[in-house]
DNA sequence: ACCAACTTTATAAAATTTTTATAAAGATTT
DNA sequence: AAATCTTTATAAAAATTTTATAAAGTTGGT
């Protein structure tokens, strides 16, 4: 037996990234996975074991036959990612190695993407001083995964909405130049939707959608089992589709548009208008702590069921049903998944969702759609984020 | 050299399916489409031209190098296919070669799908009579590929909007059996959409749509350079989508549906009431000709620029490109075809559609999209049904 | 006009990968 | 408890791809 040393980086990839997923897989897993023969299989396997990238893991119990040897991705192997998750107002940043373990815990930034003109100088001051904190040898970092905001065409690293470089070049290579280590940018909605594809609820599905309700309302398409992302990188803008029966103006300058209905920003709006009505609600309270903003505030009241947060919620989530009524006859998914920092309204979503799907569907088509509330926590983001790295990363 | 007698059925039918598609092509082509090596693609195509189903065609014009030989299918080769297509009134039929030419030239049958209750047996008797008429030998006839409206599952066989069998079993199946030859049913906006993919304006594009503009308004969804079916076979219900500003009742019992403003049939209900309400028009003339269908009388009152018939379309074209405008924001498409019965009124479909483009879409997404109408004629589903056929058939 | 350099296609030989067969380890049935 | 079925692992055989080379043709320069 010939040992080899060094050959077919595409499967090597593929077997780091299928452990990197699912954790822990025998041979047969990821020769089926793979698509490649398990004598092909057992021999990369051990030629990433001889690099120290992968470990034996022991014997799994037996499901009827000879027990399989399981392998993992090795915890002390001396790569890390450095992952970043961008709001309009904060963002956060952890580093994982690359067995998923926060080797840097959470570091946070103010920072207000839409506003301020230094942003991405200041973003990068927090990563390099975030690496530095962390102490890591600047050679074992991978690379840098980041999710943010607005239009962003991922592959060739430009954010149309926010985040304008100080020469006005492209952003994703502004910050591979001044980070001096591979960056890889990304939607906030199309990577919360990868973590669920990967982590979470739509796993293993091959037709499904993933809502980011949020400040916004964004929207992921898994299609034929991955991440659709449109010819030209813009599928899935889901919030400035002509939908509302009111002809308010939209922040895009066009009328109608979904999130005329659905986003917080416009709940909170309403919230205040209804308090200067002079409606009764905790919100009143709510609203004078200036710490914490409105719209974290407006979920409060609506988890601990306040009347008013709840009606002007109910109103937004019909019209997000009648979104999602669309999608279901065009896109007949297998699930659709509601994610983002407002699915910890989670149950008070889900009942005007359904009534408006039961209006407006043809039955037979939307009897086939499960819709469920994400069960990944806050770190989906940048958990994604991290994967991003790992998916385009190569392992010599 | 070893001459290989019978193996790799599945690289046999993909070198056949491309052939059929594309008409010629040599060995290196072939290798490309069918990502096999060289070598491998030349032995099989020899053992194919030993079996009679390609021929040498010669020498293609040089590209800058060695001349490469040309391969077609052998139009001798005594294989044949039934392609029907079906519509609401009229079910068209063809026999094919394996080279795409007509061996039994067009048959038609009167068959109102939804009314009559013997449909189904009313068109095993029509294919089996056209058969006959053609004198082939039932064994050289490879399939029968149909396509019909409704909400067709094409994988399982069903039509659940009309045809129902005489014992309640699945149609597919039913046809099979009683006509005792493989059969492939589908849904004819998909198959338009499938003709477009294959021999029209998609061809090579990954991601597109084509509307078929008929009775009602079908659609068919390309992504990632195939047919998007959905996760149970009804992707693409675009016509009951709710997006009408009015509640007029759809014929799906729904309210405020697409099709309540764009479907052929309602446009010829809203002309008959304008010219009951005495609106001058020469589809008063027209319509007193009973020999041809309101909904053809209608169009040509569009083609002649008949001023009321055109304002009628314009405004269910606006309808129309309110939602192409939805599907554009969520699917970001290369790509829009206007295919269908309905594309013959042509340049008058255009302005009122883009003019709903421009106002709902966000310019940077809607640029990316081009719109244009199909050229192929209506022979397109019957294209597409025959294809059916080859591409779920064996070539041993 | 002719030769060198570059392209594309076709075939032969070498290397890789898969398929098939067999063995090993454990569960299940008789 | 032995026989049979499953699943995993490895070895040998067969198939496929990769690499190298040849053949056929274009292009551009002198």
């Amino acid at each position: 037996m010939s040992v080899k040393i060094e050959n077919n980086q595409r499967l090597r990839a593929d077997i780091i990234k299928y452990l990197y997923y699912k954790k822990t897989l025998s041979l047969p897993d990821l020769s089926k996975l793979t698509q490649r023969s398990l004598p092909l299989v057992t021999s990369t396997v051990n030629s990433l074991i001889t690099d120290k990238y992968i470990t034996k893991k022991g014997l799994a119990p037996s499901t009827g036959g000879r027990r399989p040897l399981m392998f993992l991705i090795n915890p002390a192997k001396q790569k890390y990612i450095v992952a970043v998750a961008m709001d309009q107002l904060i963002t956060r940043l952890v580093i994982f190695n690359l067995a998923n373990e926060i080797v840097l815990p959470l570091q946070f930034l103010d920072l207000n993407i839409s506003e301020d003109e230094q942003a991405v100088d200041k973003l990068i001051t927090f990563i390099n001083s975030s690496i530095q904190k962390s102490g890591l040898d600047r050679k074992s970092l991978m690379g840098i995964g980041i999710g943010m905001p607005g239009l962003v065409n991922a592959e060739k690293g430009i954010n149309n909405s926010h985040l304008p470089t100080p020469n006005g070049s492209n952003l994703g290579t502004y910050l591979k130049q001044e980070l001096s280590l591979p960056v890889y940018i990304d939607n906030d909605s199309s990577l919360i939707t990868l973590a669920e594809l990967h982590f979470g609820k739509v796993e293993g599905m091959q037709d499904a959608l993933v809502v980011n309700v949020g400040w916004g309302t964004g929207l992921g398409i898994i299609l034929k089992g991955s991440l659709y992302r449109g010819s030209t990188g813009y599928a899935g803008e889901f919030s400035h589709i002509p939908l509302s029966k009111t002809d308010n103006l939209c922040s895009c300058g066009k009328k109608g548009c979904l999130e005329v209905d659905t986003s917080l920003w416009v709940m909170v709006e309403k919230a205040k208008a209804a308090l200067a009505e002079g409606a009764e609600s905790s919100m009143k309270k709510l609203f004078e702590d200036k710490s914490k903003h409105f719209g974290d505030h407006f979920l409060d009241a609506v988890v601990q069921q306040d009347p008013l947060a709840i009606s002007i919620l109910s109103a937004g989530c019909f019209q997000l049903g009648k979104g999602l009524s669309t999608l279901i006859h065009i896109l007949n998914p297998e699930c659709i998944v509601l994610s983002g920092r407002g699915a910890r309204a989670g149950k008070m979503l889900l009942p005007s969702i359904q009534q408006a799907i039961n209006e407006f569907c043809i039955p037979r088509i939307s009897d086939q759609t499960t819709i469920t509330l994400s069960t990944l926590a806050d770190n989906a983001e940048l958990l994604a984020a991290a994967s991003l790295v790992v998916e385009n990363s190569q392992f010599k």
